[in-house]
DNA sequence: GTCTATACATCGATAGAC
DNA sequence: GTCTATCGATGTATAGAC
């Protein structure tokens, strides 16, 4: 079962998640399509547990972090695995944060994990000083946005993502000149 | 022809780009399927044909704008007009600015008009005091994530680009605060 | 230019034997 | 749990009559 997700992983890699195909998992992992039947009662039940794992991945690399005190530091770590791990995979970035396969949402049980990476990255957005939700959707479409482009244009490269710091800092600075004035 | 295109574009505002068939397209233009392989080749082909529209009228739209003397002012208006563009109809902005089609990429002739909007924004971004390539990646990035964030998670609202001229001002002052300090 | 008819392929899903 | 066999739907593309 989790062999079977892990490949389903590589054939969305190779090819994209969206044409990934219930016959070519099959034959990857030695069996016959209808055989995956017994392990996920849709294809959509399958995407689900992808979106699961990948969310699984994703709070372990984080959580297992040891953030530094400085909380604009601690922020720069986070974000930085985050982005790291979004460029590592694109397909897997793609379902997670993207809803490429038309009819696939998500269940709630998988949402867990994707709740509490987003919970943690707005407490750490909030001791660096982004407090007001305004700041934090700006924060977050900015890193999306620098990512987005890094896949569409340069995925092996860091042409875009290579900015995350000093743009980190240039917002938090706004952030922090805003509140001095009142 | 371009009645065929204009539907095309219904249909996909509807049921999004990837779920356009030329079935149903040619049902709503009043024909049979086979009968769409005498204006296009092939669904790819007009798919390019709604990319090469899709960017004409994106121009059209840009270039009849009455923009202000004020490098900034003009910048936030070819920007303002560009983001409303992108909101209008979300699945158009996907097929020109986003890869929704696997296997489909566009033709050198069909990507001169989307040359001509880019020239544009960069020649405008310059004037305002955003020279660096390393600036221009990072404006255009960060006006992106605010359309993909406006567009995936409040489609009919205003919670991420309202935030477009304030963002600029601040990307803006910031590479003008470099500039002195040299 | 438009039609009918159909080839051809892909894919998700189910039935039922072992 | 895994298999064979097959259904049923969808969709692109082509052949050839009119």
């Amino acid at each position: 079962m989790a062999a079977i997700v892990a490949t389903a992983w590589e054939l969305s890699r190779a090819q994209g998640v969206g044409a990934l195909t219930l016959h070519a998992l099959a034959r990857e992992v030695g069996m016959r399509q209808p055989s995956l039947y017994v392990y996920f009662e849709s294809k959509n039940a399958l995407y689900d547990a992808m979106f699961a794992d990948g969310n699984r991945q994703l709070l372990e690399r984080l959580t297992k972090l040891d953030l530094p005190d400085d909380p604009r530091a601690a922020l720069k770590a986070f974000m930085g695995t985050f982005v790291s791990f979004g460029i590592e995979d694109q397909d897997r970035y793609t379902l997670l944060f993207q809803r490429p396969i038309p009819g696939f949402e998500p269940s709630a049980a998988s949402y867990e994990h994707a709740r509490a990476v987003l919970d943690h990255a707005i407490a750490l957005l909030h001791t660096a000083g982004l407090e007001s939700q305004d700041d934090v959707d700006c924060f977050i479409a900015m890193v999306a946005g620098l990512i987005d482009a890094q896949i569409a244009n340069d995925p092996a490269g860091d042409r875009w993502i290579r900015h995350l710091d000093r743009l980190t800092d240039l917002y938090l600075d706004e952030a922090k000149r805003r509140t001095r004035r009142r």
